[in-house]
Order: structure tokens, then sequence, then C-alpha cells
RNA sequence: GUCCCCGUAGCUCAGUGGACAGAGCAGCGGUUUUCUAAACCGCCGGCCGCAGGUUCGAAUCCUGCCGGGGACGCCA
């Protein structure tokens, strides 16, 4: 699973775990379309506008079926630059895709609708070919060469090593799991980050709340309290705690930096029981000790947007249309979180990402500009830093909301949701919702609930045709090695075939958007398709060994298509419910 | 006060420039001697917060208002 380091070589030589044997089909249609433009004349020579219609063509999959397979806007766009009624484009484009000898095999119908619609239709042949394709490529069926490849760096979580995860830190966690998986579906190289926040004030604060409960202190006011201090106090090792009191000592420091290893442990555990992985961890003391937060001193004072004031450094963000200037190294010499972040965004450019991805809490929306400012300010490209952010879940139970406070100890520890609820139902109920709004969890309705999650319906679809695929061994009878002319005239057949090749499409998607909800959304309605199938055409049919094992192959197919829906949210795929 | 996000079916949420607005759950009614009924079929349910505007076309873009949440430190 890899990220392949080697650049894709200019054969079509691709190395191993990644390749496509088949072009997706919204792509086809738009390289067609493209030639259909160009066959069909239509473009004026001098029209800046529509110079690369490439780019601009889109094809839809229409709400209803009537309106065929896929469908383009091209002719309405195209009417205002061309001076020309949208109809008559639209004419003329389909009198040049049907000329196309490619499209011929293709499309069945290439039809003209008002106001300038055009509707085409995927024939049985295509179709067939495309189930055999998809067979072909197996685990890999899905996934795309992206256009514009990038090595893409994602930090997320990045939780404060104070306390054990907790399930306001679930969102960020699996919303940045799955955006990774789909963008490594859509052919990027990713590398999941986490940033320990690991020096300064709260540190020393746990530190002292651990002495303190070691000793029957008092906590301090500002301290954590909470089950897992206590066990931490209990788990000091008595020649750290003697260290820690030696003259010249900092003990809060010292023991604080051993509980945040042991929580930071603790943590990297929880992320592992979810099914999240990260590749790299950094911690702020780390950026700070290798003399990163110099260097972007260094990038900003050289592009003049640095000053001393009242004995500290200041970014001159109001350059950016900030409401004030920033400090970015204290009075007192210290660094500030913002100094620490333009660091690090320095060291993670120096690494040769092409794109830094940061997915935080909502309640960091304040800083997102500033951040992005001053990589633009240190010469850095303001769009590669993207900060999409993640809004705020009310965790409910039975309609009173949980409050939670990390140093008062009060919350639930992100592996008691799981144990309640399951990783299964816990990544899909994230993955179905926009990350951007802010949505209930109602933990008890989660539970009561679970037989008719909808992760359920997709699951035992999967379950189900594995059960078929059984069954169909039992009786020996085997998928036929291609589908060949078989779906001419199966509608049913055709129209779960045409489900399964929307996979690719639904990456590229949601990739693009950074988005995973039409993820769950697809595999629902791929669900939803099959189980249609089922129940119309009989698949295991000793009467019929021919059929039946055509029908085992689409079968067979559309159990592939589903696992790898699910992979790519990270859900997994049962044989058996 | 300034800025950001959100407002869609009873509930939880998709859809963010296309052709009659969707799903799950909840509610009502039906389907099994046949490959998994964790399934299938039907019904009920919406001035897409409100008002203007842009567009051939707006739930989607712009402006204003109303309602909810959040952010505005030499905190992290």
């Amino acid at each position: 699973m890899a990220p392949n380091d080697q650049p894709a070589s200019s054969t079509n030589g691709s190395t191993g775990t990644t390749s496509i044997s088949v072009e997706p089909t919204r792509s086809a249609l738009r390289r067609l379309l493209g030639a259909a433009v160009e066959g069909s004349g239509i473009r004026p020579p001098e029209s800046a506008a529509v110079a690369a219609p490439t780019v601009n063509i889109e094809v839809t999959r229409p709400q209803h079926a009537e309106h065929g397979d896929f469908a383009t806007n091209l002719a309405l766009k195209l009417a205002r630059p061309l001076k020309r009624r949208p109809l008559e484009i639209a004419d003329t484009l389909a009198e040049a895709l049907r000329a196309l000898p490619e499209a011929h095999e293709m499309l069945t119908d290439v039809d003209v609708a008002p106001p300038g619609f055009l509707n085409v239709r995927l024939s049985a042949v295509y179709l067939a070919q495309a189930v055999d394709a998809v067979r072909a490529a197996g685990p890999t069926f899905g996934r795309l060469r992206a256009e514009q490849p990038g090595r893409l760096n994602v930090e997320f979580v990045s939780a404060n090593p104070t306390g054990p995860l907790h399930i306001g830190n679930a969102r960020g966690a699996f919303v940045g799991d799955l955006v990774c998986r789909i963008l490594e579906g859509a052919g990027h190289e990713v590398t999941r980050e986490y940033y320990f926040n690991d020096s300064g004030t709260q540190v020393r604060m746990l530190g002292e709340s651990v002495r303190a409960l070691r000793d029957g202190d008092p906590p301090p006011k500002e301290g954590y309290r909470g089950e897992y201090v206590r066990q931490l106090a209990d788990e000091l090792p008595p020649e750290l705690g003697e260290r820690a009191s030696h003259p010249g000592e900092d003990p809060a420091l010292v023991l604080g930096e051993w509980a945040s290893q042991r929580i930071r442990g603790g943590i990297e555990a929880s992320l592992a029981r979810l099914g999240v992985r990260f590749d790299v961890w950094r911690t702020e003391t780390m950026i700070e000790r290798d003399g990163w937060i110099e260097q972007a001193l260094e990038r900003l004072r050289s592009s003049g947007h640095l000053y001393e004031a009242e004995g500290a450094t200041w970014f001159r963000s109001t350059a950016y249309g900030d409401d004030k200037d920033r400090v970015i190294r204290r009075s007192n010499g210290e660094y500030t979180y913002f100094g620490k972040d333009i660091g690090y965004l320095v060291e993670k450019f120096s690494r040769g990402f092409d794109r830094l991805i940061y997915l935080w809490g909502a309640d960091h929306h304040g800083t997102v500009a500033r951040l992005r400012n001053a990589a633009e300010a240190m010469g850095f490209d303001k769009a590669a830093v993207e900060v999409p952010l993640i809004a705020w879940v009310r965790f409910v139970r039975e309609g009173r909301e949980i409050s939670m406070s990390k140093r008062a100890g009060e919350f639930i520890t992100l592996d008691e949701l799981l144990s309640e609820v399951g990783v299964d139902a816990a990544r899909w109920f994230f993955a179905a919702r926009s990350h951007n709004t802010g949505i209930d969890f109602d933990i008890e309705l989660a539970k009561r609930q679970s037989n008719e999650n909808p992760v359920y319906y997709v699951q035992y679809a999967h379950a189900r045709i594995a059960s078929i695929l059984r069954k169909a061994t039992e009786e020996g009878l085997q998928p036929a090695t291609s589908l060949r002319g078989a779906l001419a005239d199966d509608t049913v057949g055709q129209g779960l075939a045409k489900q399964l090749l929307r996979l690719p499409e639904v990456i590229e998607d949601a990739a693009d958007a950074r988005e995973t909800q039409g993820v769950t959304a697809y595999a629902t309605e791929l669900a939803t398709t099959f189980h249609a199938y089922y129940r119309d055409r009989r698949v295991v049919d000793q009467a019929d060994p021919e059929t039946s094992a055509r029908r085992l192959a689409l079968v067979e197919a559309t159990r592939i298509t589903l696992a790898n829906t699910l992979g790519l949210v990270g859900i997994s795929a049962p044989e058996a419910m």
C-alpha cells in the first residue's frame, strides 16, 4: 500500500500495485466530447473563452433515467460565446459525436433535449466490457491516476498530549483518515502527519497536576483532573520523582514530559484501534530545536514582513488585511504558537510537498488566513496551503448534551465511544456528513439504531454476494470469464453495471472536494441497486448454467466494487453477517 | 462591533449553477415452500429560513434581514 516513490514512467509501465485497465467512463466521455467539438468545427478559431474546451466540458449523471446515462450542458455553455442557439449547437455536437467510431461503439443513443442538453446512453457491449475490466482490476478498481498527482501532506488530529483522545477528537481523526484514503484513491501520494504540542505551559501544568496528586496536594487551579491523572501519579517511577526534585530541575517540566510521553503512547494506541495510521509524528520541540522558526523569520525578514517592537518580533500581517500585526517571538524570548506554526510550515515544504492540508477544528478559523498569508509572505504558494475546518459535534445522550472539559476530567474517551457504538458505525456516521457543518451525535440513538444503520445495509449487500458466490461454488457453478454481449437484453443487469462504473467518478469528485459523504451515498445506492438485482434475477441456477455464469460474473464485479467502496472509508466488508 | 460556518421532510442529514428537490430513521400498509427478510414493494411527508437581485436556468451565486453556532490574546 505504500505510495510509489518512483515518478510514473512515460510508458504505460505502471509498477505493480496501482494500475487501471479502463479509462473511467466519464473521463472517456469528456475526451470524446472534446473530439466532437474539434470535429464539428463549431469552435471559433480566435475565441479565447472556449480555447480549451476539454477543460470546461462538464459531464454529469442526470437524475432522471429518461435523460440518459450521462448528460452534458456543453451546448448551453457555448451558446453565449458562440452567439448561437443552444439547440443548434447541441445538434451539431451530437452529429459530430455520432461520427466518432469510438463513440459509436460506446454509446447507443445520442440525443438532444431542450433547452440544449446532450444526453447519451451507454451501449450493452461497452457495459459488458467494463464489467470484465472491473473484475480484472479487482482491488484496484476505482483507483485513479490523478490528472495532477501531488505529494500531499495531511495533518490532522494533532491533539495535545495532555489527556487521552476523547469523543471531541473523533471527528477530526475519522475525517482526516477518510480524506487521506480518498486522496490516495485518486492517485495522490499522501503523508499523514500528527503534530504534538509537547512543550510549554500545558505540559508543565500536566506535570504539576501529576505531582500534586502524588504528593496529596490540592491540584493546581487550572490543572488537569480526571482518572487518567490519578493513574499517571500512581505509575510514576520513583527514580523520576527523585530526579524531578533535584536542585536545578523543574519538577513540573520533568514530570510533565514523562506524563505526556505516556499519554502520547495511549493516543497512538487509540488511533490504531480506530484504524487511523500516521506516517510522520512531529513535535513542537523538534520544530523549535531544529531551527525552523529561525528560517521562517529569515524568510519574512528578507521579504520585509518582519519588525521588532516593544521587545517582541512581529509579522506585519496587516499588509494582508489582518486587523492587527501578530507576534511571533514574545518579549520574554519564547515563540508564540503562530511562530511555531510558520516554522513548521517551512519544515513541511522543505520535505518537498507541493500541497499542505491542515484539518483544523472550526475554533481555529481565525488563524487560517494568518497562516496562509504568512506562507505567501515567506515565498510559498498560498493556494498550496489548504485548511478545511472540521465543525463541532454536539454529543448528546438521550437528548441531553454531554459537556466536556479535559481539564476538569469530564469527558468520554474515544475508546469508550467505540466500545458503545462500534468502529464501522462511527466511521460511517462521520463519513456520511459534510465536515464543515455542525452535527449532533446522539450516542443512545446511534446504539439503538445500529441495526438500521445504513452501514449494515451496505455490508449486508456484500455479505449476501459472498453467500451467493459460496453457494455457486457448492453447486459447481463458476463465473463466466467474460460477459461479452451478455447484457444486451438485460436492463436490470445493465443498471447494475452502470452503477459499478460510477466508483471512479465518485472518488474523483470526493478527492477534489476533500469530502467523503459522496462515497457513503454511493455505497448506499450501489447496495440498493444490487438488492434490486437480487430480487429480479436469480443468480445461482443449475437449470441454466450459462446465464448463471454470466450473472455470477456481474455479481462478483459488484462484490469487488462494494468492497473497494467500503475500503475507501475504512469499513470492513464482511463475508457473512 | 468585525469576521467565519450553518438554516432543506417529524428527526438526523445529502444535494452548492442545470431538466419534475433526495437518503436513512420515524409513521402507515403489503411481500417469504425459491441464492442471507440486516431484504423488497407501496403510501404519508418540503412556500429548500425570509425578501430582493444576477442568469436561458437558483436550494445552489450576489445583497439585505431573521435565527443558531463559532472566532476575534505577546493563550494553546
